[in-house]
RNA sequence: GCCCAAGUGGCGGAAUGGUAGACGCAGCGGAUUCAAAAUCCGCCAUCGGAAACGAUAUGUCGGUUCGAGUCCGACCUUGGGCACCA
């Protein structure tokens, strides 16, 4: 090994007196990131320790944190998400497996349009300069990457395997085309993200946005519906929360689909099918509500001008859930009836309301006020009836909602009410009782059918944008729609674009879009439409195993390295990036791209949270936040350091650009060393909270590793030998390594650190002999080493370790180091803390007790009366009852 | 609006239902120094008390338990997601 760094004469002289035993360089007498870490990392890579290939002797370990968009710059957020990762990458790489640790870039998407919009040049340069200096950026952080894997989504090499799979999911008929809604920008005549519909207008144009039908192409991802829900429960390694979330999403539920009748039949109408997961209130139904695009609402639209403008006013606004559910509740009275199918007497109105989802059940629903919120809200608005179903089965508060209450009655359907307007089972029953019986009783009399729906829609992947993965197919007029042969991908996308008009320039690419029918040769228009980013990131895990092979997968590579043992990434990603790959996983092994084992890819995932700092704010003139960069305040006095300003610092806020509490890693790099801010990001806070960035930590933490730094060197110094605190410190150490190791395999990397802190000071107090000592600063070294890994390696080299630390096995703790001869017992008295006694680890219950009673703070507050009951918690704690 | 989380000293946080505040930051006192920086030693939840000690305390209110930060219910606040941001 070749190490660039030059030795000044003093710590050469001090390597050379302590016994250098290993090959690795001498060290330096005082810690400098900047001199070592370069260093390590060359050492590293020279070893070729990251460098993942199959072995049949070592067990595989594919670790793989959520790769980045290529913004640029890499943030905080970062640098903790990939430095978790790393942390479990070495540690596993020292516990003897194979590991596998890839990095690459989710490259497609619109912030790179938007550039080319506003600065000009061409998204494919913008990402590849942003890749490039983003990859400047990391490397320094000294993570354990196997950069021979690294990819980009917009590399052609990637999205022509993208395409290739397409092609085989539209063949096993996974991919299907039907209309959806899109956010419309009647000025800018383009489709719109829901990130650019601010509050009801277009971003640029600031026009009324309109939910308008596109036709597009979908994965068929709702026919998963039931695995994607029943697999949840095998994800052991998951957090219980992801799982509750995508169970949610997924949404199964059981109710009635029926039919109400027209009173008069109306545009080919005879009927209205709604679907419930209430039926049980159907006495209580006092209107029925269609959505404005039910295939009803539209016939009347056509010949109506007062319904046209109704139904053009409800569909003013972006295509979000939130959006439509938080909107302000419209109806309008078709001046159709239904007749009740219980009572053909009983007719209900048919009102077109903004708030039912076309996409969700049937598009129509049967209100019942008393018993939901939504309907009650509405049935108030236009003075519809509210007939109570059923009243607590305690009281009868629930009566007074049938005359002016603005509540609905929803209880958990698992509490048992009185059914006053009930027509099947008992009178007092639960929800879920009353709804069972409901579906049997419809479905005898033959007036509906119970189903099963889930609220999982398809995935709509068009987009009508550039800068995505094409779609290959083309539009033949002979042929129709026609998949694009596997011999001409990818389809590339065409160099020679614009970006000085709206819409999507492929659109307008006449000579890209020319093309031949791949089965009848005549001439063809290719799709304009790219592929949904989230398509890219639902794959790239399963690629890693073979980034540059010629077919999305390879067999070998995917049976050995599947699946991903740990995954880590933001909670942000909780529903449809997990959900998606889950899906793919499961399509990819239908399409023979993955083996059966990974139609569940992440074995164990990890969600960790933000990085976040604090906001200095003042407000101008009209009351609008200014904000201002750390480096532009005086935190002491709380002023903006030009003007003198009083400064409103805002605690805790997620690092955004426009919000100016970004903390740049490259300047704490550069400033303090990788180590630093690898420690800092994964000390104090639990990783799956967030963790707030503050200056004063950064530089406690370069203290506390300089502080490590010298009270290692002493060490070095010091001549083997025996001391009087050869025992209590080899124990302690046994306890850091059993503490520590817990702390990694758990996630509790912030306890770990702690351990580490207590180690620390325990070594710098210890009256231990040399040998006992350098060995525990070598166990020190080692068990930093995930976290800092370069401060690591310098220890365990000036410690005389053997070899690279990265490369050294783990410590193992001493069982019988970990046992304490005594322990100390509080005693609790009705539950509070009064006293505490030392005891032998192992004493008996019964003599613990005997001890207790005979204790002066237990004699005092008996009083003389016997205690009604003692509990002795072996080990824990003692509690009297008086 | 709906789904999911999280709330503990001045601050970040620790705590298999069993001594609340480990560890770190900030602060305070001391040592070293001509002085400072750096370093080292010590103190540090709140209230009362000279102290011993006592009382209070984990967002709010209620419950389960010998015992609750931890479990249950309701509420408040903050954060994440809501299908075209990634």
């Amino acid at each position: 090994m070749l190490f660039r760094i030059p030795l000044s004469g003093p710590a050469r002289a001090k390597a050379i007196s302590h016994g250098q035993t290993t090959k690795g360089p001498p060290p330096m007498s005082r810690y400098s990131a900047a001199e070592i870490e370069a260093k390590w990392q060359q050492a590293w890579d020279e070893a070729g320790l990251f460098r993942a290939t199959r072995s049949a002797d070592k067990p595989k370990y594919y670790v793989l944190e959520m790769f980045p968009y290529p913004s640029g710059r890499i943030h905080m957020g970062h640098v903790r998400n990939y430095t978790m990762g790393d942390v479990i990458a070495r540690y596993k790489i020292s516990n003897g497996f194979n590991v596998l640790h890839p990095m690459g870039w989710d490259a497609f998407g619109m912030p790179a349009e938007n550039a080319a919009m506003a600065i000009g040049g061409h998204p494919k340069d913008w990402t590849y300069n942003n890749i490039a200096d983003m990859r400047e950026q990391m490397k320094p952080l000294g993570l354990s990457i196997d950069w021979s894997r690294e990819f980009a989504t917009c590399d052609p090499e990637y999205y022509g395997q993208q395409q290739s799979l397409f092609l085989d999911m539209l063949e096993k008929g996974l991919v299907y085309r039907k209309n959806a809604i899109v956010n419309w920008d009647p000025v800018d005549m383009t489709v719109l993200a829901n990130e650019q519909v601010i509050d009801g207008k277009g971003w640029r144009s600031g026009a009324d946005v309109e939910r308008r039908e596109l036709t597009q192409w979908f994965f068929k991802i709702s026919e998963f519906s039931e695995d994607l829900l029943a697999s949840l429960d095998g994800l052991d390694n998951w957090p219980a929360k992801v799982k509750l979330m995508q169970a949610n999403w997924i949404g199964k539920s059981r109710g009635l689909q029926f039919s109400f009748d027209l009173s008069t039949p109306a545009h080919g109408f005879e009927a209205v099918e709604v679907y419930t997961t209430r039926p049980d209130t159907l006495q209580g139904a006092s209107f029925v509500g269609i959505s404005p695009d039910h295939p009803l609402a539209k016939a009347l639209e056509a010949d109506d001008a007062a319904v046209a403008s109704f139904c053009a006013e409800a569909r003013k606004g972006g295509t979000t859930e939130e959006a439509i559910e938080t909107a302000e509740k419209l109806g309008y009275d078709t001046g159709l009836t239904v007749r009740h199918p219980f009572d053909p007497e009983q007719v209900l109105p048919v009102w077109i309301a903004n708030f039912i989802l076309m996409d969700y059940g049937t598009g129509a629903i049967f209100g019942c006020p008393a018993h939901d919120q939504r309907d009650i809200d509405f049935a108030r608005k236009y003075g519809l009836p509210v007939h109570d179903v059923f009243v607590p089965a305690s009281g009868e508060e629930g009566h007074t909602r049938a005359e002016n209450g603005k509540t609905a009655y929803v209880p958990p359907k698992t509490e048992a009410v009185r059914y006053i307007r009930g027509f099947a089972g008992q009178d007092v029953q639960t929800g879920a009782e009353a709804v069972d019986a409901a579906i049997a009783y419809c479905e005898g009399k033959g007036l509906g059918q119970g189903v099963t729906k889930f609220r999982l829609r398809d995935w709509g992947l068009s987009r009508q944008r550039y800068w995505g993965c094409p779609i290959p197919v083309v539009h033949c007029a002979e042929c129709g729609v026609v998949p694009e042969a596997k011999a001409n991908l990818p389809v590339r996308l065409p160099d020679d674009v614009t970006f000085d008009v709206p819409g999507n320039p492929l659109d307008r690419h006449a000579t890209w879009r020319d093309c031949t029918c791949p089965k009848c040769g005549k001439e063809a228009k290719r799709e304009t439409d790219t592929m949904d980013t989230f398509v890219d990131s639902s794959w790239y895990f399963a690629r890693f195993t073979a980034p540059h092979a010629e077919t999305p997968t390879v067999a070998e590579d995917a049976v050995y390295w599947m699946n991903v043992d740990q995954y880590i990434g933001g909670i942000e990603h909780a529903i449809l990036h997990l959900l998606y790959s889950r899906f793919f996983a499961r399509a990819m092994n239908l399409t023979g791209h993955l083996p059966e084992k990974a139609r569940e890819p992440f074995d164990a995932l990890f969600t960790q949270g933000m990085v976040t700092h604090e906001i200095y704010q003042t407000r101008d003139a009209n009351g609008r936040p200014v904000y201002h960069l750390p480096e532009d305040i005086d935190r002491d006095s709380q002023t903006v350091k030009a003007t003198g300003e009083a400064l409103e610092i805002i605690p805790s806020a997620k690092m955004s650009k426009s919000k100016k509490n970004v903390v740049d890693p490259v300047s704490i790099v550069t400033g303090y060393g990788a180590d630093t801010a690898r420690w800092f990001v994964l000390s104090d806070s639990p990783p799956e909270r967030d963790v707030e960035w503050t200056a004063s930590g950064a530089d406690a933490t370069a203290k506390h590793l300089a502080r490590v730094f010298r009270i290692c060197a002493d060490v070095a110094e010091m001549p083997e030998g025996a001391g009087d605190g050869d025992d209590a410190l080899l124990r302690a150490m046994h306890k850091t390594i059993d503490e520590v190791t817990k702390g990694l395999e758990s996630f509790g990397f912030n306890a770990a650190i702690a351990r580490l802190y207590a180690f620390t000071n325990t070594l710098h107090k210890t009256n231990a002999g040399g040998t006992a000592r350098r060995a525990a600063a070598r166990v020190l070294a080692q068990l930093m080493a995930p976290m800092t890994p370069h401060i690591a390696e310098e220890l365990w080299h000036m410690l005389a370790g053997q070899g690279l630390c990265a490369a050294a096995p783990w410590p193992k703790a001493d069982p019988e180091m970990l046992k304490d001869e005594s322990l100390t017992l509080p005693i609790q008295i009705n539950g509070k803390r009064k006293a505490e006694i030392v005891v032998p680890a192992d004493m008996p219950a019964a003599e613990v007790e005997k001890i207790v009673l005979a204790n002066d703070a237990v004699i005092k507050a008996l009083e003389g009366a016997t205690p009604k009951k003692v509990i002795v918690v072996p080990g824990r704690i003692v509690n009297v009852v008086v």
